[in-house]
DNA sequence: GCAATTAATGAACAATGTTCATTATATTTG
DNA sequence: CAAATATAATGAACATTGTTCATTAATTGC
């Protein structure tokens, strides 16, 4: 109990933040079956016991790189979507921006909604707050849109399930190679038209 | 070259079958995680290396038991829905076995629209039929109910993309485990109803 | 400077998918 | 029917994986 105890916390934190980083940018390079225990080790020049040090096992790691990723989205929509002051294109821009992290980003996203590693880790929901942002933000942008009247009546819950849902059913189908018998269409382009679909069904016209 | 090539091949299909089988049956037992390649073997009693005598690997295996989980979702549309007359019922019938079928075999929907086991199987869209059946049978009543102008008029095609993608990200983000913020809530009822929403706007009201 | 605590190591373990020389079985041929 | 051939099945071996833990190294407190 002295005065390098702090440092010592923090020096655990930086290298918790390390492997995190380190596996982070692995994972994005190299896929997720290259991403193993020792090729991690290895890039940070540690013995690979060492990581257990810093993380119960692999899929405490993993759901520390899924709560990095969610940040990044985060961080994402802050910038492009908070000054947006009509709901109404806050929910079109949360809507292209999603699409569009997870086409740049699909190793990213399917760590974040897909993958079973994260979700195993012994973690509670309160160990998730980037994760919780994300759904708080497109829930007050409908709620802020019901308030005014510019969407059909509905609870803000169902519709803010429903916009996801859709959304990530549309862009794991895809992900997730389930999509051969639309071979040759521009998904991206077809996914963002269905996104415009549904919400245009939803709008209250003037 | 002589009559007993046909029963060769008439046993090498079989095995192919068993294996299937086997596979599938502790696939829906045993989960993921415990369905190995040694234990299919100890199963069917034969020797680990004879599984390569009919499946090029894991991935192939695993294709073969997506169709077969395919083939079970197609007779049972068969079964409760080839005799609905009114397409719009017919299309509530799809929906509410298709939930139904995800929460009684979760495995199975996993294996069939998540896993990425089965889809790196080097098989090109002709080698899944009972999918595509499927997927037919979908477009095809979204069709007559467009023909019948039961449907607000869209392309039969992005209508189906709409609604099966719409259903399989509520399923898909609760079987891998993304729905903790509905904590406490009956998430099949929610599902269910959601579904109802969405078919609702797309209704030509008379 | 020396005990005591903490950090890091890396060999070892069990389990996995996969391969392949070897063995067993079945079929065809002389 | 016996020998030769072709096919089927074996199971030990290999490379990888996540994980553990006795051992070693480094750091800290007195």
């Amino acid at each position: 109990m002295s005065t390098t105890n702090n440092r010592r916390e923090r020096e655990k934190i930086e290298m918790r933040q390390l492997i995190v980083d380190s596996a982070v940018e692995m994972y994005i390079k190299e896929g997720y079956d290259k991403l193993t225990l020792r090729s991690i080790a290895q890039r940070i020049e540690y013995a690979p016991g060492t990581i257990y040090l810093y993380f119960k096992d692999k899929h405490e790691l993993f759901h520390a790189m899924h709560e990095w990723a969610f940040k990044k989205l985060l961080m994402e929509w802050d910038e492009k979507l908070s000054g947006i002051k009509n709901p109404i294109e806050r929910l079109r821009g949360i809507s292209e921006t999603y699409i569009n992290f997870a086409f740049n980003n699909p190793e990213l996203y399917d760590l974040m909604f897909i993958l079973n590693e994260p979700m195993c880790a012994e973690a509670n929901i309160e160990e998730w707050p980037c994760g919780l942002s994300v759904f708080k933000f497109l829930v007050d942008t409908i709620e802020e849109a019901l308030e005014k009247n510019l969407l059909k009546s509905e609870n803000a819950q169902t519709l803010a399930f429903m916009f996801w849902s859709s959304t990530h059913g549309m862009l794991s189908l895809h992900l997730r190679n389930r999509l051969k018998m639309y071979n040759g269409m521009d998904l991206k382009k077809m996914i963002a038209y269905t996104e415009e679909v549904i919400l245009n069904q939803f709008l209250v016209k003037k």
